[in-house]
DNA sequence: CTGTTAGCGCATTCAA
DNA sequence: TTGAATGCGCTAACAG
């Protein structure tokens, strides 16, 4: 039977035809074709083709990747942290706009990108263990994830998204509050006094209902948490009390989701004026529901949402909402990890409100 | 000065504690501390606690992911690279689904996921030379591009997404004449029978406008050619020709450019009363430009797009479209290259026309 | 249950 | 320009 010298090596796979089978097929030594491959100046053109050639008609497919980042200690590879799983990150246009600005980072910078889910913690551990990546950025994954811990564990350069602060590590966000500040007090000098509210999940448990303090001190995602703030500092300021059950929670980011929100809220008697969405997709949403209880948007009542994702320009009526830099968000978070990720490395993006046909005087 | 002793390393970063230093300060052998992490059963519970504790209290990070890699022959991650940049990936929600099909089939398997870009040639050729992965989707990816030849080149097992036909490599895709030729007949026995077309690109070349066989000739993209073919397939069954000018290819698969598109062919004389549209998006910027001429959709102008991307169930009128299972595509894809990418596999699957709302016998 | 041995394939000094 | 030597950090046979 025909059988290479047995190989000390898991891989079933046939071996292949490395660098130095190369050389000495050639007789010359590994540093020069390793040259010819990475090098070129380091060596007369004349002899690197004949290398490059040889190595072709050898069949061998150039240097092997894991090999040099071993030996050079670099991956030249981001890790993508996304809560709440892949299917879940793919469907919501303000990941999706996130991701695009990181990958287009990566993508000027000739750094791969590799996509970690964060679904089942089991299957996330593992992942992180195995992926050769030099740094990780983290969106959206709530602290209490051992996730998180784990990938801190590594020792790796991070870079966190939206995270309200987190010492240590650099983050990059917006000023969630700040934003909805702004946003609540535009609808209240507009002359709205009765506000809803349909929030962003505070924890990832599934819980979806009225969200009182106890459901607040418990908040792992700080993005509702800093939300809601914002809108309580305008609204108290205007000697306005936002109470628990104006507040309806609803984890999942989906346009049914808020739907049902908006139902209750607008059901509540004396009824809101004014709705405050977390997201654009909770804002359609909200305006889907409105319109099935015979209420006129923004007649009857106003609708502000979060985000201002292209949907919110298309919609009819088109959606007054507070505009965050999302591609920006995601390029910045690269452009930081490439940098290193220092430590104290802190970006705040601006906002601003884009006021358009969804908000009104009330009636 | 302090300086460990020099290393034949390129990586400035500080050298960190290793498996053999491990080993040796607890004075037991490498595989113990390997076995520690990746084999709990080989060893004492007793014996592991304290390889792990003591590890982490050397601020051991844990066994090195390249360096596993390179030992196993085996890197746990697929790449999948996309035509026409990332920018235009995560902005087409019909790539959007494919990749959520892709990705779901990775988490359940504990496989990384790397996105490779394949947006300037030159940087992607890097990144193929530098992705550490086990296996190659390729979405959307002419024929033509340098980079499909040097992916073949790293011997790599390859799934092939919607590509017509490709001897020697797994294929999943649909069939897409078949389609085209359904839902074109479902317009024939509407009673249509003045067309137009609005194409996705024969070839990456940013070629706008009509047409003809020459342009065709050159077609690069398998999914615009087949489609048409299957458009004509019906209509000339039905003695109609469809005229180069009465199809218009558009690179660029959105609204805006489906809008001056649609706005070319129903201008003409006389005015198609059936737009056949590429893509959903297509269609949407179709339904745009027919309301700006003052053309009721469907009673002036039936429209018909591809895909079924979430969009089409929500715009108004709703669109009939050509239903694709674009997230499977991407799990079968997934799945065909975690099975070995055999060479004959070829996956068809099924889609379906959906008649909504944007179709009715002409007028 | 534990240790010994032998590389995985490469890039990088340093000297010639 | 080229070559020899070295080890990146780990895992899997295999033997004890």
């Amino acid at each position: 039977m025909v059988q290479q010298k047995s190989r000390n090596q898991a891989s079933p796979a046939a071996r292949s035809v490395t660098l130095k089978d190369v050389a000495s097929a050639l007789g010359v030594s590994r540093t020069t074709v390793s040259n010819a491959y990475n090098r070129p100046d380091q060596l007369s053109d004349e002899l690197r083709d004949k290398v490059i050639l040889k190595a072709k008609a050898m069949g061998y497919r150039g240097p092997n990747p894991v090999a040099r980042q071993l030996r050079t200690g670099r991956t030249a590879t981001v890790g993508l942290v996304f809560s709440g799983g892949l299917t879940f990150a793919f469907e919501d246009p303000a990941a999706i706009a996130f991701l695009q600005g990181v990958a287009a980072v990566c993508e000027r910078n000739g750094t791969g990108l590799t996509i970690v889910p964060a679904e089942q913690e089991s299957a996330a551990e593992i992942m992180v263990r195995q992926a050769a990546v030099d740094g990780y950025i983290i969106y959206c994954l709530p602290r209490t994830s051992p996730i998180f811990s784990r990938i801190l564990d590594t020792g790796l350069p991070v870079v966190l998204a939206d995270y309200g602060d987190f010492p240590g590590i650099a983050t990059v966000g917006i000023d969630d509050r700040g934003a909805c500040r702004e946003a609540t007090q535009y609808l209240l000098d507009l002359g709205h006094r009765r506000f809803g509210v349909i929030a962003l999940e505070f924890s990832a448990d599934g819980y979806t209902g009225p969200v009182g303090v106890e459901r607040r001190a418990l908040a792992t995602f700080d993005t509702a948490e800093a939300r809601l703030r914002g809108y309580e500092d305008a609204l108290v300021r205007a000697g306005i009390t936002l109470t628990s059950d104006a507040v309806e929670e609803r984890p999942e980011n989906s346009e049914t989701a808020a739907y049902e929100a908006a139902r209750v809220l607008l059901s509540r008697n004396p009824r809101p004026t004014a709705l405050l969405c977390m997201s654009d997709r909770h804002a359609v949403g909200a305006i889907h529901a409105a319109d099935t209880l015979g209420l006129k948007v923004p007649d009857d009542v106003s609708i502000v949402g979060f985000d201002d994702v292209p949907m919110a320009a298309h919609v009819r009526p088109s959606l007054t909402t507070v505009h965050q830099p999302l591609a920006e968000k995601g390029q910045v978070a690269a452009e930081l990890l490439l940098a290193g990720a220092h430590p104290d490395s802190r970006r705040l993006l601006p906002t601003r409100l884009v006021v358009r046909e969804t908000t009104a005087p009330p009636a």
